[in-house]
DNA sequence: TTGACTCCCATGTAATCCCATGATATCCCT
DNA sequence: AGGGATATCATGGGATTACATGGGAGTCAA
C-alpha cells in the first residue's frame, strides 16, 4: 500500500525519486506507475495499471453517452504510464508540473490505493484545511468494519 | 491501453506520427492499427482489430432492420485499416481528414481501449465541457468508490 | 505522362540511459 | 551497545537513443 508522506526534489528535467516504499509496492506486483490530474484536488494521482484497468473497463459497462463517462475518458487522456530509471525516478509530464503547479518540490502523500502528489504550498493549505474541520467539526465517525444486518 | 494525450503534426501528405506508447501497445498484441468515425464526436476513433471486431459483432446481434443497425453499418463503412511507414506515421484517409475537419494539427486522446483523434478547436472544446461537468456534478460515482468489484 | 501513394533517408529536439556522489539508514561483528 | 563497514536512497549531469517531422526518389495505375 501506499502510506506516509515525503518531499522529494524536482530537478530540471522534471524528473522525481518515487519514495521507496511506493516503489516496492509496485514492484512487488511488477505493476507500472499511472500518473493522472486528481479530479478534486490541484494535485497529481499516482496509481497501480490494474486499477486503472478497473477504470476502464467500468466505462465499457456504462452508457456511452453519459456525462459520467465523459469524465471518466478524460481522466483517461489526461493520464501517463511512467517508467522508472535505474535509480528510482521517474519524469513528469509537462501537462501534469502544469496541472499541479510544480516546480522543484513534491510532496508525495500516500492514502492506500493511491498517492498524492502536491507543490508545498497546495499541500500546507490542504493539512491546514484538515486541521480546522478536525477542530470544528470534532474526529470524523469511522467504521472499521462492515455492519452486519 | 491508450492513454494520454499528444498533438502532433499533419503534414502536406495527410500523415501523422501515431504516438509511440499507442503504437508500442498496438505492436504488443501484433494489431493493425484501425481508423473509423466517432458515432458520437467529430473526431475519428481508433482502435485494434479485435476490439474494432467486437462493434461488428454488436451490431450483428440487433435487429438487422433497425434504424440503429443501418446507422451503425454506415459507419462502420467507413473504417479504414492502416498501416505505419518506417517511422512510425500514418496516413488519414480523406474521407476522415473531411469528418473530423482536420487540416494540419490532431490531437490524440487515449481512453483506454481506444484513442480520438481531433482537431484543436472540438478538442478544446470537450475538454472545456468536460471541466464544467466536473464542475456542477463532481466526480463520477465510480471514481469515489475506492474499490470496484 | 501525370498524379497519388509508398518507401527511404535526413535532422533537430526531447526523452532515456548510464555513471557518479553524498547522505542516511542498516547491518554486523566484537 | 558501540562503531565501523555496507547497503539503500535521493540527487546531479553527460552521453546516447528515440521520436516526430521534413523531403525526395521510386512505383503503380489511370
Amino acid at each position: 500500500m501506499f502510506l506516509s508522506t515525503s518531499h522529494n526534489k524536482i530537478d530540471l528535467k522534471s524528473r522525481v525519486s518515487i519514495p521507496a516504499s511506493y516503489r516496492l509496492f509496485l514492484e512487488k506486483s511488477s505493476e507500472p506507475l499511472i500518473l493522472f490530474k486528481s479530479l478534486q484536488f490541484k494535485c497529481l494521482e499516482g496509481t497501480s495499471f490494474t486499477r486503472m484497468q478497473r477504470y476502464i473497463d467500468a466505462i465499457d459497462e456504462m452508457d456511452a453517452m453519459s456525462d459520467d463517462a465523459f469524465v471518466l475518458r478524460m481522466m483517461m487522456a489526461d493520464s501517463f504510464e511512467t517508467k522508472f530509471d535505474a535509480s528510482g525516478r521517474i519524469v513528469i509530464p509537462e501537462t501534469l508540473m502544469n496541472f499541479a503547479e510544480l516546480s522543484d518540490k513534491a510532496v508525495f502523500m500516500g492514502i492506500g490505493e493511491s498517492f498524492y502528489i502536491w507543490n508545498l504550498t497546495e499541500y500546507k493549505k490542504q493539512y491546514q484545511k484538515s486541521l480546522k474541520i478536525l477542530e470544528e467539526k470534532g474526529p470524523p465517525k469511522l467504521f472499521l468494519k462492515k455492519k452486519i444486518e
